[in-house]
RNA sequence: GCCCGGGUGGCGGAAUUGGUAGACGCAGCAGACUCAAAAUCUGCCGUUCGCAAGGAUGUGCUGGUUCGAUUCCAGUCCCGGGCACCA
């Protein structure tokens, strides 16, 4: 009886069809576990042996978990929306649906030839409208939402429309629009059309302009990936930056909750990593700078710092006029009034439980009281001006006080005076809403000013390192930002249009990729800095990014090697802060160095100096505490087919979204897949299917990849349900993925996206949990050599040789590349030896002769073909070669002539030694390296069970490694040794019943430890391993006792499902072996009474001795010491010490 | 540049808390069976000295802690991955 594991494995394949074997209840008594697997994006080239790496994984868990007694949801599906199937539809005109489904045929035909465990019932196609319905139906809950930051969560748009009603937006930020301030009178007075705007910038799915890689030759917008140096990877043609309006998802809201959530799921610290350096927080401050007057172009210039104007109204840039403010603060404390006496007496000593300043001088007003822990300024309205000054003065004041982020309430006299308790009441409720905002507001991205703004009088930098300021030498500012043209001096102005000409000139691409230039211009105009009234020059300088912060740095060059770099190169001085620490010959960004020439800082650690400054800036009114995300909101649209389409219609240029009762919007047919009149997708060429049944104009964009795989793992729990995406009593029931394996490149993208989604599912309420994963396991990635041929470099004339052939002639004229040429052209081909020579310049005499024989030799046989052949001497370029030509690095010559794209049989091959030897590095398997190898042709060879531990055996999955075909011989022998024990070739089945012996039970008990161990942290490779030794062991022991073996049959049947049914089967149990249960691990049977102790002299390990493991350390001394190898040792010495471990070793010191 | 991994035989890799470095497999060498091949089985297999017994040395490199370090600490070099004028 022989291990015929092809027709085992089919057998079993096609029984657990038939007998649904894997398909899995939404109901049971058992304890639930989930493993998920990325889905795969069903591309034209098939599976190749790296790609089932976790799904080998994940399936050998599913199933050990099964074995365990619990009811495992294993699924799998397709992510079958995404550009290259629509790439290939434009290049053939074959429909994606048609192309996909074709694909995914094929991937589930290898996918079962493999023989994983899933649950092919509950299949999920994104592309399918059963499926994509509830997509677009997620997406009209996240236009539906807005993120309320005082609950930390979404909440619907009606409750929204119902708080600005009532209060306007006056204590909640328009996220969209910083600036956006209304009442509830304001709000009630909009028209339609304005409040859906307004509310567009509150939704978690909203539409704004964004910028999109425009093709005009291609005639449609790019992906990043398909932009390569400013022009399309196809084709080479220009690629510019154009506007258009896109939806996004309000993810930066989520950007916290985001980072804090990666606390509560084990995902590798690199991955947890990534997602953190994603979302990029920094905790730093905004400060605020004062500018002196610099004539600007127009001849308006800066408000004089210095002007000082009537009443208690003070503008005032420097010391001396902060002085007499002080001065003048102090004399209206002297002659209040009666009524800013009474609320004085309301106030003071902390009776509202915050400190309340009276007659305070902010940022050059003198404010009547001030609450500077919530930045509130209270005015009491006296009647020594005329109404007419009055108002004046008061709205100059408010705005200025609005600019340093101060709000101001507002009393008339009368009203203290009369209402005296109302009043205080108010300024009392005030605190409270204003803690609590401020308290939210550090928590989150609410903070943040809107990019590349600054008003005309102040620079505000962000900066992470406020304790540096008396460092700053200068600003930089973006070339965007918006204060340029307002501060650049009339002198200056030449420089910085010439500046700004260069960076427009200059494409993103170029810019990032000259990390290392230095460029900027002057503005002409300075900032002051508030602690010591220094004038710091502004400049632009495209290293500042527009994006990023508030657009603008202070640049402390003895602390920032850039700022460094940039001061050097422009001669900027450099003020030194931290004494010894700095050298002058770059910058040290230590946190740890104390500081001078810094005033209040002197002395102090700059670690702690931050929060010093931090207290001061906000004390001062001119800075605050600030929380900076690098990331950014997420596009949400492509100007593409092959994707779902938008639930959404435009009125009147206001986008509606559709009723639930219209979805799905279903994909319509196309036979063109072109862009439309303005590059929007392909969808707008279809005049009949833009105008919307109910009236409206549809979206013509379609949803990304990450919109369909941000949700499948719920419908997995309830796939055919048309009510819902999954009835809430699935979704209880599976809850959370408890194992989700899947490649790193996905680290961020889907894995962010769908944390995000299920947040916010929780938030509506419409699941129970909110991390979708609660483990996450990555599987590198299995390389593959790279085998390449060198040929000497060739010019092939046709016909008379009147001109060079360039590629484009050659493919015309003979329909093929050149480099696919067959034809009879004698390719010269260096072996890599002499390759290396001529790489490094190194090429000797013999190999130059060597290489103008084959020349002559060429020569020669080209006399019978047509055309002119041109050699380069000397210079050779690499070509992968079809890997399978290849044996140990030497070129099979006489298959490569018949079998490779590149060999014919007049191919010459010039090498210094008998064998011609081929260039190897390692890379990743790809077709355009000739180096895939078929995961369908190593089953067809060794079987499935052979393949899915092999690939296990490789090394642990998590780690990149590289593929080696002829390894997987040592994992077939062994499941045929395996075989052997339960059968023999001629004499069938030799498994006896025979009570087994103490040794064996140790074997298998110690195996079945093993087993459960190594598989419960996924350490595949050393199960395979003890495996292996097992059966090595019961093959020395001759065992072959039903009681052993049946276990062991159990153990094995996660790593090799089909082997292990067959002999389950000629055992004669009944049922399947994925029901049966995992063998007990007993303890007894591995106790020892004794162990082989290593003895170490001075720790070295010198012998072994066999002790008792009870005996006692004076017993074992004695032994030790009385050993003959250690005796030899002492050499008579007495021994210093011995070291006894019990049950691990003894070491003796002389 | 920053962040995260990782450096162990000819190769993939093992050593779970500091305790016999190199499990298991591949490749290689020697042998058995065979007319032969395949298949199977046995032995050897880090380097080095030695006929052997046995010794020296050895986990990228340099130091340190320890009776004892692949494992812990400091510094350094190299490789892989991610991010990148992010203030």
């Amino acid at each position: 009886m022989e291990y015929n594991y092809r027709a085992i494995e089919k057998k079993w394949q096609k029984e657990w069809r038939d007998s649904g074997a894997y398909k899995v209840s939404n109901s049971s008594d058992k304890p639930k576990f989930y493993v998920l697997d990325m889905f795969p994006y069903p591309s034209g080239a098939g599976l190749h042996v790296g790609h089932p790496l976790g799904y080998i994984a994940s399936d050998i868990y599913a199933r050990f978990k099964r074995l365990k007694g619990y009811n495992v949801l294993h699924p799998m599906g397709f992510d079958s929306f995404g550009l290259p199937a629509e790439q290939y539809a434009l290049e053939t005109g074959q429909h994606p649906a048609l192309t996909t489904e074709k694909n995914i045929n094929r991937y589930k035909e290898q996918l079962d030839n493999i023989g994983f465990c899933y649950d092919w019932s509950r299949e999920v196609r994104t592309s399918d409208p059963g499926y994509y319905k509830w997509t677009q139906w997620f997406f009209l809950q996240l236009f539906d939402s807005w993120y309320n930051r005082k609950n930390q969560k979404a909440e619907r748009i009606k409750d929204l429309v119902d708080i600005f009603k009532a209060e306007g937006n006056t204590n909640s930020e328009c996220p969209g629009d910083k600036k956006l301030r209304f009442t509830a009178e304001e709000w009630n007075g909009f028209d339609n059309q304005r409040q859906q705007e307004i509310l567009m910038d509150y939704r978690l799915a909203f539409s704004a302009f964004g910028e999109v890689n425009w093709c005009e030759a291609l005639g449609t917008v790019l992906a990043n990936d398909e932009v390569v140096n400013g022009v399309s990877e196809r084709g080479g043609h220009i690629v510019v930056k154009k506007k258009m309006r896109q939806w996004y998802l309000r993810i930066t809201e989520y950007a916290d909750r985001l980072l804090q959530g990666l606390e509560q799921v084990d995902f590798s610290d690199s991955m947890k990593e990534m997602q953190r350096n994603w979302i990029g927080k920094s905790m730093g401050a905004e400060i605020s700078f004062r500018l002196t007057p610099g004539p600007s172009p127009h001849g308006e210039g800066i408000r004089d710092t210095s002007e000082e104007m009537s009443g208690h109204f003070f503008k005032s840039g420097n010391q001396k006029f902060w002085k007499t403010l002080k001065e003048y603060g102090r004399d209206n404390r002297k002659n209040a009034t009666q009524s800013e006496d009474l609320l004085w007496q309301n106030l003071r000593n902390n009776q509202l439980d915050i400190k309340v300043r009276r007659q305070h001088a902010i940022n050059g007003f003198i404010a009547d009281f001030a609450l500077m822990e919530i930045k509130l300024v209270i005015e009491i309205d006296g009647d020594y001006h005329n109404e007419q000054e009055q108002q004046e003065y008061d709205e100059a004041r408010t705005k200025y006080l609005h600019e340093f982020g101060f709000d101001i309430l507002r009393f008339t006299n009368t009203e203290v005076l009369e209402q005296t308790q109302s009043v205080v009441g108010t300024i009392k409720k005030e605190v409270q809403t204003r803690r609590q905002i401020k308290r939210e507001a550090a928590a989150s991205p609410l903070l943040r000013k809107e990019k590349g703004s600054g008003d005309e009088a102040t620079l505000v930098v962000y900066t992470t390192r406020p304790d540096t300021i008396f460092g700053v030498d200068f600003m930089v500012i973006a070339p965007e930002h918006a204060l340029v043209p307002k501060i650049t001096s009339q002198e200056q102005k030449p420089a910085i249009d010439k500046y700004l000409d260069y960076v427009k000139s200059r494409s993103e691409r170029e810019r990032l990729a000259e990390v290392k230039s230095i460029t900027g211009a002057f503005t002409g105009a300075y900032a002051i800095n508030p602690f010591n009234g220094r004038q710091i020059p502004i400049w632009i300088s495209e290293y500042v990014l527009a994006g990023y912060g508030t657009g603008a740095i202070m640049a402390v060059p003895c602390g920032d090697q850039r700022d460094f770099a940039f001061a050097k190169h422009f001669d900027i001085p450099i003020t030194n802060i931290i004494g010894d620490a700095y050298n002058g010959e770059e910058a040290n960004p230590t946190k740890d160095a104390t500081l001078q020439n810094s005033d209040f800082l002197d002395g102090k650690v700059m670690r702690d100096a931050i929060d010093i400054a931090i207290d001061k800036l906000e004390e001062m009114g001119i800075g605050k505490r600030q929380v900076n995300y690098r990331m950014r909101d997420a596009g949400f649209s492509r100007q593409r087919y092959w994707g779902e389409p938008f639930p959404i219609v435009y009125k009147g240029g206001v986008a509606f979204a559709l009723d639930e009762s219209q979805l799905p919007v279903e994909l319509p047919y196309v036979d063109t897949y072109s862009a439309g009149p303005e590059g929007e997708g392909p969808l707008a060429n279809l005049a009949d299917w833009i105008i919307a049944p109910g009236g409206g104009t549809r979206e013509t964009n379609t949803m990304p990849g990450y919109a369909g795989s941000s949700w499948y793992f719920l419908r997995y729990m309830d796939p055919h349900n048309e009510a819902v995406f999954a009835d809430r009593k699935a979704t209880d029931y599976w809850s959370q993925v408890d194992l989700y394996i899947g490649g790193t490149e996905h680290a961020v993208g889907h894995l962010l996206y769908s944390r995000l989604w299920t947040k916010v599912l929780f938030d509506l309420g419409y699941i129970g949990f909110e991390e979708p994963y609660k483990k996450l396991v990555n599987q590198g990635m299995i390389g593959s050599f790279i085998k390449n041929i060198y040929r000497l470099n060739f010019n092939y004339k046709i016909g008379d040789g009147s001109g060079m052939v360039n590629v484009n002639q050659f493919i015309e004229e003979f329909g093929v590349h050149p480099e696919h040429y067959k034809a009879d052209i004698p390719n010269i081909f260096i072996s890599k030896e002499i390759a290396g020579r001529i790489d490094s310049n190194s090429i000797n005499e013999k190999d130059k002769r060597l290489i103008d024989e084959a020349i002559e030799k060429a020569m020669k046989i080209k006399e019978n073909i047509a055309g002119t052949l041109f050699f380069d001497k000397y210079k050779i370029t690499g070509i992968p070669v079809e890997t399978f030509l290849v044996e140990d690095d030497k070129l099979v010559i006489e298959s490569f002539k018949v079998h490779s794209r590149l060999g014919n049989q007049n191919s010459i091959f010039v090498s210094s030694c008998n064998t011609f030897h081929c260039g190897s590095e390692l890379g990743k398997m790809s077709k355009r390296y000739y180096n895939v190898v078929n995961p369908d042709d190593i089953v067809e060879r060794f079987g499935a069970d052979t393949f899915r531990m092999y690939e296990m055996f490789l090394g642990p999955v998590e780690q990149s490694k590289p593929w080696d075909t002829k390894g997987i011989e040592g994992v077939h022998r062994f499941l045929r040794k395996f075989w052997r024990l339960f059968a023999d070739e001629t004499k069938g089945l030799i498994v006896t019943n025979d009570a087994a012996t103490p040794a064996e039970l140790k074997v298998l008990h110690r195996t079945i430890k093993k087993i459960e161990e190594d598989t419960e942290r996924f350490s595949f490779n050393t199960a395979v391993s003890a495996f292996m030794v097992c059966v090595n062991e019961l093959n020395d022991l001759k065992c072959h006792k039903k009681e052993v073996l049946q276990s062991l049959l159990v153990l094995i049947t996660p790593y090799s499902p089909h082997i292990a049914e067959e002999l389950w089967k000629l055992l004669g149990n009944e049922g399947s072996v994925l029901d049966a249960s995992f063998p007990k691990f007993e303890e007894k049977y591995l106790v020892e009474s004794s162990k082989e102790y290593p003895i170490s002299i001075n720790g070295k390990h010198r012998t072994n001795i066999n002790i008792a493991l009870d005996a006692i350390q004076p017993v074992v001394e004695q032994i030790v010491l009385s050993n003959e190898v250690v005796q030899k040792w002492l050499d008579g010495k007495a021994p210093k010490k011995i070291i006894f471990v019990k049950g691990k070793m003894i070491n003796v010191v002389i």
